[in-house]
DNA sequence: ATTCATAATTATGAATTCAAAATACTTGCA
DNA sequence: TGCAAGTATTTTGAATTCATAATTATGAAT
């Protein structure tokens, strides 16, 4: 996440990210048939890299192909949103227990700051996310394990999909911020079995409010 | 893995299929390019189906793209195997948990019958890695959570850039065969954590052979 | 007015074409 | 002989074009 790419990312893979986003922000709805002579041209860009695009976030999972009838955009049900969490309880827990073991007390100051920043940031809405998901991600990047990024990274926008409706549930930010707390805690005091804990019952909350 | 499709698949997913199977039998080695235009005569098809499979395999992580220089096979590093084990492992154990808690008699009795029929396939390798694989892939869905099949699956076909390595460590069947015995164990006997240390185990040592 | 058959339109899937970038190949020169 | 500069070729990326499947609209018959 700290650098994306040196090289002037293909146009496929930008068109790729401007949908990500229209998608995140429900301009695109779950359900919705994507237009692509609309988008197209909306880009001022061909079918070609479009068609490029979609197939890389049918991969992801953030849309659907269907057979002659174009992409859609993916529902997820309630049971896609707590089999995700599940999945993101396991990966992540499983890197916090690595990350308590092997990171550097750089690495865990810098995530510190990133924890301080996020306590301050509880009013915007979207910076919040935004700092909650580099918390997340900073985890796994000190777990080093790019496979398991890859994975997690996936999973996380499907998600968000949902997001919408942790959006917000009262008092949900709070104790986000306390169970990062306890995360942090236990990183600092290197302790794998805490931290992995601390991970699964973030989820098991976040979960609880995302339904 | 039971019913694949109903509808005739689109052909950049046909072409996608073909084009895994040569590189998992590795007739396109790791570090390979793709020469598009040589591929796309072979199978008297356009460039623009190609182009598309391989964004669906690049996804996958089989596939490398670099900007203005096409695409390449994937290379795995030792580290990128064990990273990857480390990852099926965390998802298949706990699948197997669940399956543990959550299998009909009936369920676990099919995969009783392709446990048999594995032992009876030893000589074959195409055969007995075919059954093998299906044998975990019953697991995971019986466990039912379709994102895990999913990653489990991507995990797998990264697994199979490596494959010729571990055809085969001396005696690594029949000890692969005596794990999947103590899985199926685990999971007649109903128990959880029993089941899922007998599959981190098998895992570990399927890390060992194949490093 | 509703339903069925058929025609017109639209959208998808895939081939072809074109532009620009990267690579390979000369040829001239030290 | 080795090397550099410039040219030719190949290859990628993307637009355009074309064929066919799917959808919508039209109209006739009951």
């Amino acid at each position: 996440m700290t650098s994306k790419t040196l090289t002037p990312l293909a146009l496929y893979e930008q068109v790729a990210e401007q949908l990500r986003q229209r998608i995140f922000r429900r301009e695109l709805e779950p359900g919705a048939w994507i237009d692509e002579l609309k988008i197209a041209e909306e880009y001022g860009i061909s079918r070609t890299p479009l068609r490029e695009a979609l197939k890389v976030l049918a991969a992801e999972g953030l849309v659907t192909m269907k057979l002659r009838r174009g992409a859609y955009v993916t529902e997820v049900s309630r049971k896609d949103i707590s089999d995700v969490y599940r999945l993101l309880s396991l990966l992540e827990a499983d890197a916090a227990a690595e990350v308590a073991g092997k990171a550097t007390d750089e690495q865990l100051q810098r995530l510190q700051q990133t924890h301080e920043e996020l306590k301050l940031n509880t009013a915007d809405a979207e910076r919040f996310f935004a700092l909650n998901e580099s918390f997340h991600m900073q985890i796994l990047d000190i777990a080093d394990n790019r496979w398991r990024n890859q994975l997690v990274a996936d999973l996380r926008k499907v998600m968000k999909l949902n997001r919408h409706k942790s959006l917000f549930k009262q008092g949900r930010i709070e104790d986000s911020l306390a169970e990062h707390e306890a995360i942090m805690q236990a990183l600092l005091q290197r302790d794998p079995k805490i931290a992995m804990s601390a991970v699964q019952q973030h989820f098991a909350n976040g979960l609880d409010a995302a339904i």
